[in-house]
DNA sequence: GCTTGTTAGTTACAAAATCAACTATTACAA
DNA sequence: TTGTAATAGTTGATTTTGTAACTAACAAGC
């Protein structure tokens, strides 16, 4: 009964499901511990640090998120005094998001966490694994679906 | 005030994140459309039909899902005739779980639209990385939470 | 100017995941 | 035995996500 001719450990989508949780959990549980954030608060922070000012939709595009989450994720930021929100004097439409010093100094210690984290997951591996892992991922993650039957 | 010493997009745990979600879409849509499956139930009639019968505990030890979860998908599974319930003679706390008939021709189904499915994903890369992703994603799939301070 | 369509973001409701408490059964030691 | 702990699995309450419908503001053609 048992079907040796297919090895689910294997399977692209299952075995990057795996990784990516295994990989997330430690530093999940430090965001969350020091500044009871979530996932989707941990991401909208982290771009805000990296690239600066930006608004919700161009987080959403950068990010692959859905607007509702970041939505939310933003109100929450925002009650925390993570996030500021300006609206655009030409385009009221828009909400331009930046950091508090608050939050920026939440980014600087979890961004060190972050880079700390890396170096660890990655210590088992050779440097040309390293770089080409990364590399396949970036192609992985630009998939779009298309049709494969 | 944006931040150039850390790309995000390399950052690990977000980057498998982001793979796994756009290796994962395209084959969540088939499975959800044919047979209105969840990806926990997805995850449990793969693991039946990959190893035959199982428990309810063994699939969460293998899948790496909480007992809650499978219980819930396997009741959907049951309800919908994908799988059958037997109680153990010898330990009754312990249910064995197998695919009905149905079941398997659905797991036949989906087992194969995932090995096209896979092959398509790995389509653009080398042998090699192909090799080294599988091995590298197996060792950090099987990364354990500790401390990296 | 008006209508029609589009974009930014929010809100409401339904679906799903999480967490804790629960039942039933077995193990095991006093 | 019998009392305590452990295991298998379920259930209920809470949180989080997903989907769709919504408001507000702008754009572009007429």
């Amino acid at each position: 009964m048992p079907d040796d001719n297919f090895d689910l450990n294997l399977f692209l989508p299952y075995l990057l499901n795996q990784a990516a949780e295994a990989s997330s959990l430690a530093f999940q549980q430090i965001y969350k511990d020091r500044y009871g954030m979530l996932r989707t608060e941990w991401r909208v922070l982290f771009h805000l640090g990296v690239y600066g000012q930006m608004t919700a939709s161009e987080i959403g595009l950068r990010a692959n998120m859905h607007k509702t989450k970041i939505s939310r994720a933003v109100q929450k930021l925002t009650e925390r005094r993570f996030v500021t929100r300006a609206r655009d004097e030409g385009d009221r439409r828009l909400e331009h998001l930046t950091l508090t010093d608050f939050g920026h100094r939440a980014y600087d210690d979890l961004h060190r966490v972050a880079q700390r984290y890396d170096a660890m997951l990655t210590e088992g591996l050779t440097e040309v694994e390293r770089d080409m892992l990364r590399g396949v991922l970036q192609k992985l993650a630009a998939t779009r679906p298309r049709d494969f039957t």
